[in-house]
RNA sequence: GCCGACGUGGCGGAAUUGGUAGACGCGCUGGAUUCAAAAUCCAGUUCUUUCGGGAGUGUGGGUUCGAUUCCCACCGUCGGUACCA
């Protein structure tokens, strides 16, 4: 008999819930732990088995700390607002908020299947209005406060507004706008309008133009990741940037603080460098390029102020304000064009694009701040509007995209460093001395970059900047189903937050979801929500990453309803301990997080200055995605699906991919991934718009139901295979469910560690899962004997049956405390393995391995556990405990190598000095042929390590 | 393009401070058991070989008594690139 994995999987599951396992409280008796995993967005294809990879990592991890003495908190909820449900509904009708929990509902389902520890009472979902109510309130804080340079903190608007009224902005230490000077007198003059329009400058929440995707033929505004190649992805219409006003978060105000709080972190130094270069701090100068023929300036940033004489040129990007202003007539034309070219691309292709140089002369001109040589203004699609100042001073000397801009235009190159000393330096390195340069000639870089920039200063062209890339966060959508903003415009269009009484500002009922025709959100059709007694509400929602911004607090008291947080609970749970997700948050949640979490420290509504102390990211486990090759052409009328070796030989420019449903077929993934008879018809039964098409093989040819063999062997349609994302459009989404009705969750959840490195992505594989399988049986089988008794006794462990005990449970702990669960999952085998063959019932060593694997295979060591006669659960017993005195040998076996390669063994006693060492070795038989051959010149002894001899043949 | 990660048998991977390359598992081969199969158990399994060895951790170079591990250059794959989440 064997270990019935459905009937434990039911007990246990229903005796957790009996006895409340997993609900935990404030206790402040016991250290806490808060282990949390990254929200998951409940997709309509369900939880795939890409996802739980870090949930069991953490689900593994939480155990361990719980039986170690943790009180540990380990929540789940869900990121419920989002693009697809709201596409869901644009194409079927289904209101977002019905489909979603509808999702949800088969999330929970499948987490549950596969056993997590989760405290479910602190669920939260983003789209519940108790839950955004306070997304909505933390905007307002935002909306109702600026960043002060001086103290370094978020502070409250009414300060700026009582500095204004006595110093105008004299003495003002807001970050932000720094174009508007006033005095308190003009401030004081100004109408209402104008002084919110000033104030829009600081808040930490405003409004600003930003760029969005535009596509005129759908009329609305798109998410980049509906745009391919320029065009919409339904539909395939064109799609431009455009200028549309936005909410924005003014994040670049904390970069010094984010970039700083890096250092505390215990993230991997990988993760934090990525962070780091999004930040992308550096030091140079702010220079004014003044126009010819007009009062205004460019303003440029750059890195290299050294290089000034260098400068030959400058570049706009396509969007900067001045280009319709200084365009010439004559260059107009072609100006525009390229203005338009560029608006189509994406940022991505425009940074890619490296091998064609573009650009349009706008025929203006400016003047070299020293020289004042006239300088030609160019645009280019490699100068971004966002990055800097969206302006460069081109120095195609030293840069090496200036430089090949001035080669293709044949602009003028100035050599500015002489770098005849250093002949392996490459554009850009900062060696060698100046030339050519006026007052800066014979310095080093460093001293021309000092006094080029006190020259700046001091002619009052430039002056001394830091610069940070990391650009504001652009908060509006345009969308329905995302958290409503708590803002009416009152009539004279002035942004006005709600109270805290007002909110939750819930979403009104809808049943088109269609953007209107102007780009607007649909709530601007729903009249009777967007106006109100005091004006007209803001119709754009806030982008998904509001409310996953802050869920992490929510989790320790999720259902308060008078504060978001409270005091007691955050000042218990401080901070997250250990967060477990992907990389592919590295900049966006993890960044925006944050600057929230310190932006609410400021504010003395949290305790910790980061909110996530430990980060480990999880690899993405991948699916494999096999397509059929489609001729573009069609034959006789008929579509016409080749085999991927012919395909390769007609040429594959000539055939589009189409992916297919990988239960369809045979060995998917390998290099023999085929579709045969059956899979075609399984294909044709699903996409019926193929029903007549032409299958050629090189074997023969199969087309209506009929298959024309060439050769009398059977057809073999050979497949494309690639790795990439499991999910819904590419048909290879693995349930877990199907293997956890298989196999059990145990062996789920112990497959998937077994995989390789947390850490590690790799496509999903279920080849090998029977080794797990026969693990799991063996392990039951160390229990119970054929006949389902309990063999386990209290008679005494043996020696070697202890030693294997102990061995494993060190090395257990010392890998989960390392994150390296795939070893543990080996070492839990081992141990199994030699305590099967010792044929051990001792109760003294298989309840402390019980315990030892129960954060792996909660089942069926609860099961177990409750069978041994313990009443309460296994995941709330003691971690066991490693002694040392167990593992003392007597012996050790010695590596003896011969110029570092292994040769033979010496077998001696582990105090063995170091002279009797060399002794024993040199005496081993198989050493006498290998020390015969030459001269020991060297040898080396590493205690407890190895021997090496040193041979020199002679 | 830029930023980050990864590359070891037929396959997933191990070797965490430079010290026995291939733990553990899959697959495969042979055997035991069985009327037979499944299941289970035992043995073998990097390649090559004249059976002494030799080669071998993406490629090419370097440091070292010794390199999967450190350094340099290159190739390939994956993730991110600011509105997918």
């Amino acid at each position: 008999m064997q270990y019935n994995h459905r009937d434990a999987e039911a007990r246990v599951k229903a005796f957790w819930k009996d006895q409340e396992v997993y609900k935990v409280e404030v206790n402040t008796s016991k250290p806490k732990y808060y282990v949390l995993d990254m929200f998951p967005y409940p997709s309509g294809a369900g939880l795939h088995v890409g996802h739980p990879l870090g949930y069991i990592a953490s689900d593994i991890y939480s155990r361990y700390k719980r039986q170690s003495g943790y009180n540990v908190l380990h929540p789940m909820g869900y990121d419920a607002f989002g693009l697809p449900a709201e596409q869901y509904a644009i194409q079927t009708g289904v209101h977002p908020a019905d489909s979603t929990a509808k999702n949800i509902q088969q999330y929970r389902s499948q987490l549950d299947n596969i056993g997590f520890d989760y405290d479910w009472s602190r669920e939260v979902q983003t789209c519940d209005p108790k839950y955004y109510k306070w997304t909505q309130w933390i905007f307002i804080q935002l909306f109702e406060h600026y960043y002060c340079t001086k103290s370094n903190k978020a502070k409250p608007i009414a300060d700026l507004i009582k500095h204004l009224g006595a110093k105008g902005t004299s003495e003002l230490t807001a970050f932000g706008g720094n174009e508007t000077n006033v005095t308190s007198e003009e401030w004081k003059a100004m109408t209402a309008v104008e002084q919110a329009q000033l104030l829009m400058q600081y808040r930490l929440a405003y409004r600003k133009e930003s760029f969005v995707n535009w596509c005129e033929e759908l009329g609305t505004v798109l998410a980049n990741d509906e745009v391919k190649d320029g065009v919409s992805e339904r539909g395939g219409y064109p799609v431009i940037k455009k200028p549309m006003l936005q909410w924005s978060l003014r994040i670049t105000a904390y970069a010094e603080r984010l970039l700083e709080g890096l250092n505390t972190l215990e993230w991997s130094e990988s993760l934090k460098t990525i962070q780091r270069n999004w930040i992308g701090k550096s030091s140079g100068a702010q220079v004014f390029f003044k126009l010819e023929n007009s009062d205004d300036a460019i303003e440029v940033f750059t890195t290299r102020p050294d290089t000034i004489f260098g400068v030959t040129y400058m570049v706009l990007a396509p969007e900067h304000d001045l280009v319709k202003e200084i365009t010439t007539p004559g260059q107009q034309a072609e100006v525009e064009a390229y203005v338009a070219m560029a608006s189509a691309k994406s940022e991505i292709d425009r940074m890619a694009e490296q091998k064609t140089v573009s650009g349009a002369f706008t025929g203006a001109f400016a003047k070299h701040p020293f020289t004042g040589n006239p300088l030609p203004i160019w645009i280019s699609e490699y100068v971004l509007k966002d990055y800097g100042t969206g302006a460069i001073m081109a120095v195609p000397a030293e840069d090496a995209r200036d430089n090949r801009f001035a080669k293709q235009f044949d602009l003028p190159i100035t050599q500015v460093q002489d770098k005849s000393q250093f002949p392996d330096a490459q554009i850009g390195d900062k060696v060698g001395r100046m030339i050519n340069s006026d007052f800066l000639n014979g310095l080093k870089v460093k001293e021309a970059i000092k006094l080029a920039i006190q020259r700046l200063y001091d002619s009052g062209v430039g002056s001394r900047q830091r610069n940070y890339k990391l650009r504001d966060a652009n908060y509006s959508r345009q969308r329905y189903w995302g958290e409503p903003f708590p803002i009416v415009y009152n009539r004279e269009q002035i942004a006005q937050t709600l109270t805290l009484a007002e909110l939750p500002l819930e979403l009104p009922e809808l049943e088109d979801f269609k953007p209107t025709r102007e780009g607007k959100s649909p709530l601007a059709r729903v009249e009777s929500w967007t106006n109100t007694d005091s004006g007209k509400r803001e119709t754009d929602t806030m982008p998904g990453f509001a409310g996953s911004s802050w869920y992490f607090l929510r989790y320790m008291d999720s259902t308060n309803d008078d504060v978001f947080v409270s005091e007691e609970a955050v000042n218990y749970w401080k901070e997250v301990d250990l967060y477990i997700g992907g990389t592919e948050h590295a900049v966006g949640h993890l960044m925006y997080s944050r600057f929230w979490h310190k932006f609410l420290y400021d504010l003395g509504y949290v305790p910790t200055q980061e909110p996530f102390k430990k980060l480990i990211n999880q690899g993405m486990i991948q699916g494999v995605i096999e397509s059929i090759y489609l001729d573009k052409n069609k034959h006789d009328g008929s579509n016409r699906f080749l085999c991927a070796g012919l395909a390769k030989q007609e040429g594959l420019e000539h055939f589009t991919p189409i992916p297919i449903h990988i239960d369809f077929v045979t060995d998917y993934g390998s290099e023999n991934s085929h579709i045969n008879l059956d899979g075609i018809k399984k294909f044709l039964d699903w996409r019926p718009e193929y029903k007549d098409a032409i299958f050629e093989c090189s074997k023969g040819i199969f087309q209506n139901g009929k298959f024309t063999s060439k050769t009398g062997d059977d057809s073999l349609l050979i497949t494309h295979s690639e790795v990439g994302k499991m999910s819904k459009s590419k048909y290879n989404v693995i349930n877990p469910d199907h293997i956890i009705e298989q196999y059990g969750a145990d062996c789920f959840r112990m497959y998937e560690m077994f995989l390789g490195p947390i850490e590690q992505s790799k496509p999903w594989d279920t080849n090998g899962i029977e080794g797990v399988s026969k693990f799991i049986k063996k392990f039951w089988s160390l229990y119970f004997d054929e006949n389902q008794t309990l063999r386990v006794t209290d008679e005494d462990a043996s020696k070697e049956q202890l030693a294997t005990l102990h061995k494993a449970i060190q090395k257990v702990k010392k890998d989960i405390e390392g994150f390296s669960f795939n070893t543990c999952v080996s070492a839990f085998m081992v141990a199994v393995n030699e305590l099967k063959k010792s044929q051990t019932s001792s109760k003294k060593v298989l309840q402390p391995l019980l315990k030892l694997l129960a954060p792996f295979a909660p089942f069926l060591t609860e099961h177990i556990w409750l069978e041994l006669g313990n009443t309460s659960s296994i995941h709330l017993s003691e971690y066991p405990i490693f002694e040392e005195k167990y593992l003392q040998s007597d012996s050790i076996i010695y590596p003896v190598c011969v110029n570092g390669k292994k040769r033979a063994d010496l077998e001696t006693s582990p105090d063995t000095d170091k002279d009797t060492l060399i002794e024993l070795a040199k005496a081993l038989s198989p050493m006498q042929k290998w020390l015969s051959e030459g001269e020991v010149v060297k040898t080396i002894v590493v205690p407890n390590r190895m021997i090496n001899f040193v041979i020199k043949s002679g």
